[in-house]
This record gives structure tokens, C-alpha cells and sequence, in this order.
DNA sequence: CTCGTGAGTGATTGGTCAATCACTTGATGG
DNA sequence: CCATCAAGTGATTGACCAATCACTCACGAG
């Protein structure tokens, strides 16, 4: 093993690697269809193990998703140190930007949807809330804009998450081109072959 | 055959309620974690015989989706009527308005939501993208808007279920006002306590 | 009456999955 | 050399659920 290393005992370390198989794994079959031995088998450890690590199934998902809105919000600074001093639109389209990209691989947006939809379990509907709530404070305070400007900067946040879900970018209708026109998106690398 | 009854043989009426009852329940917990037997239940008719109607849980969960989009296009159809003859950001704002009186009740919303959560079945992911062209198509057509400004009705349609879905127009903090600011939105009255 | 048919159900099957528990292994230190 | 403790697993339990099937019941036609 690679023992040795101060900071984290391995049992935290193995809880860092685990989330971020969970986030993988989560965001391919949402909450309630997702295994456990799935996240396991991608962690490449046993099933009860990772019961050791995490109390429950609903506190794994929480872990994934806060270190979901966590990424993002760091893409969002990203952007925002691009654009220091301009704009509070300039700002928001920057972060826009940074944004787009963060969710190339589709995971951390698709990981955001099934949340959404599983918000009938109250630990997912406060932790989907929370992190709601950062993303839109740190907008808002970070670019200085309007109100508005911040709700029109989600809601484009969320048809983007539509148009990655239906996989849009690619279809050649009218009706398609009128939802996808002008929304930056990154062509998904090809991702595991296993 | 059929007995020249009214329109419907007695088991097509029986699929409609079923239907119906099916929006209401697969929009409270989804598709994968709503078993078949409550739906059955809140039809009043076994389980067994709900397999009899449909061939199989997605048929039905589909059936009830196509029904979900039906019933919004019926809706912009209505708010377009009331503002014939004047400006696409008009009708378009009718239409908002309607439809925010139709997912007052959240069941429609909340199915689509769960929905979009559940592309990575094959048959859902068709039923939606074939919902969501409609409903673009026909706000094009029938509002005579730009892509831009039809584009925009659907992302702040997108918004909209966010902030239902996390129950955010009755929260008093900064950030929740800036998503909610100017979104209409109707109180949910009160639904059955059984 | 009785035959046929559609409505509707009870019981079962085969499978999945969250969670628990008793167990093994390996490293450390006295 | 042995005691201790953390890491990690196999096996099992108990519950739940999609789908199937054999069955009953009511009713209209001949």
C-alpha cells in the first residue's frame, strides 16, 4: 500500500477516492437505481466496505453532491479572476465559460439533475438547496450583478442542462437549433472503454 | 367486439384512469423507486391487472408523460388565444402565465423532472425529446417569437422547475429572491389527505 | 341452461439490494 | 512473541418488486 502519508489517515483517503467513483457512478443511473456494489466495483472495493466508510447510501450521494457544487463554484472563480475589474455581465459570461467547460464530461451536470429529481429524500432536498444557494451567492457577490442578471445567468444554467441531457447539440432540427443557439458547449471527450 | 357503448371500450377507459393516476404517483417518487402496485393502488385496481393495460412499467410510465405534454401545449394553446393578434413577447408572456397556472399542482412539473432524471432509459429518453419538440415548436410557431426569445421562455421554464422542485418561493433569503424575483407562481392548494 | 369472452385478482417466481456481522489479514509496539 | 487495532471482505438477512399465470366472476348470445 502507499502508506506513509501524513495528512490523511487511509481510511479518509480512501473516503476521497470513493466520493469520487460515487460522483462517476451516481451520475450515470441517479439515487434510487444506482447500487452500492456499483460505486464499490468502480472504487475497487467491496461493498461493505464502503458501509464503513459512509453510514448510509443517502450519505454517500450527500458527499458526492457537495463536492459536486464545491467544483463548480471553484470553476465560477475560475472565470471570474479572468475578468477582474470588468463588467458584472462580462463577469457572469466568464463564469458561463468556466462552467461549460467544467461539465464537459457530463457527471457533474447529470449528478445535478438526478439530485434534483430525488428530492423527495429530505437529506438530498437540503443538500441540493444548499448548494443552490452558494453557487447563486457566490454569482451574485463575486460579479456584482443585478439580481436579474444572476436569475437570467441560472436559468440558462438549467436549459443547458436540458440540452445536455437530450443530447441536443447535435440534432439538426429547427426546434432544436432555436435551444441551442449561442450555448457554449464543449464536445464531450470520449470517455472509459471498458 | 366492443358493445357500441359510449366512445371508450370499458378497458380503454380503464387505461385512462390509470394514466392518471400515474402522473400523480410516478411524479411523487419517479420512475425507478415508484412501484407498479401504487399506482394500482391509487387507481383502485390490482397490480396484476395494470400489466394487463400495459406491457410493462416504462410503457406506462411513458403513456403518462405523453399525456404530461398534451395537457402543457393545451395550456399555451390557451394563454395564445387570449392574446391574439399582438406581439410574439406578448403571447409568449400569456403563455407563461398559463402554463404557470397549470403546474400549480406540481405533478406535471414534478413528472417531467423525474423524467428528464430517467433518459438512461431509452424509451424515456425518445418520449421526452419528442415532448420537449413539440413544446418548442409549437411556442415558435404559434407565438411567431425569434429562437432567441423562444429560447428564453424555456429557459426560464427550466428555472421555474428548480424552484418548485426545492420549494424556494416561500424562503426569505438574498439569493432565494433573486431566483424568484418576477417568476409567477401560484400556491399550491391543498392536496388530498388521505 | 351453457358456452364464450372480457374484466379483474391472488399467489408465486426470480431477482435485486441496503445493511449487518463475524471473520481474516497485516502492521505496530511493548 | 503476543496484544492490539485498523483495513478490508464473504456471507447472510430481510425486504421489496417486476412480471407471469392460473384462476374466478359476471354477463350476453344462442
Amino acid at each position: 500500500m502507499t502508506t506513509q502519508r501524513p495528512h490523511l489517515s487511509t481510511a479518509d483517503a480512501r473516503r476521497e477516492t470513493v466520493v469520487a467513483s460515487a460522483i462517476t457512478v451516481f451520475a450515470r443511473s441517479g439515487y434510487a437505481s444506482t447500487p452500492i456494489a456499483a460505486v464499490a466495483e468502480h472504487a475497487k472495493i467491496s461493498p461493505a466496505y464502503v458501509f464503513k466508510l459512509f453510514p448510509a447510501k443517502v450519505a454517500l450521494f450527500v458527499a458526492a453532491l457537495d463536492r459536486c457544487y464545491q467544483q463548480i463554484i471553484d470553476a465560477l472563480e475560475d472565470g471570474a479572476t479572468k475578468t477582474d475589474g470588468q463588467a458584472p455581465a462580462d463577469v457572469l459570461d466568464a463564469m458561463g465559460a468556466s462552467y461549460a467547460a467544467l461539465i464537459a464530461d457530463r457527471d457533474l451536470m447529470m449528478l445535478q439533475v438526478h439530485a434534483q429529481a430525488a428530492t423527495d429524500v429530505p437529506e438530498i432536498a437540503e443538500a441540493v438547496r444548499r448548494g443552490i444557494a452558494r453557487v447563486t451567492s457566490f454569482a451574485q457577490s463575486r460579479s456584482g450583478g443585478s439580481p436579474a442578471e444572476v436569475q437570467r445567468f441560472m436559468a440558462f444554467g438549467q436549459l443547458c442542462h436540458l440540452l445536455t441531457t437530450l443530447d441536443l447539440f447535435g440534432v439538426d432540427e429547427p426546434w432544436a437549433h432555436s435551444l441551442t443557439e449561442g450555448i457554449r458547449h464543449h464536445a464531450e471527450q470520449g470517455g472509459e472503454t471498458p
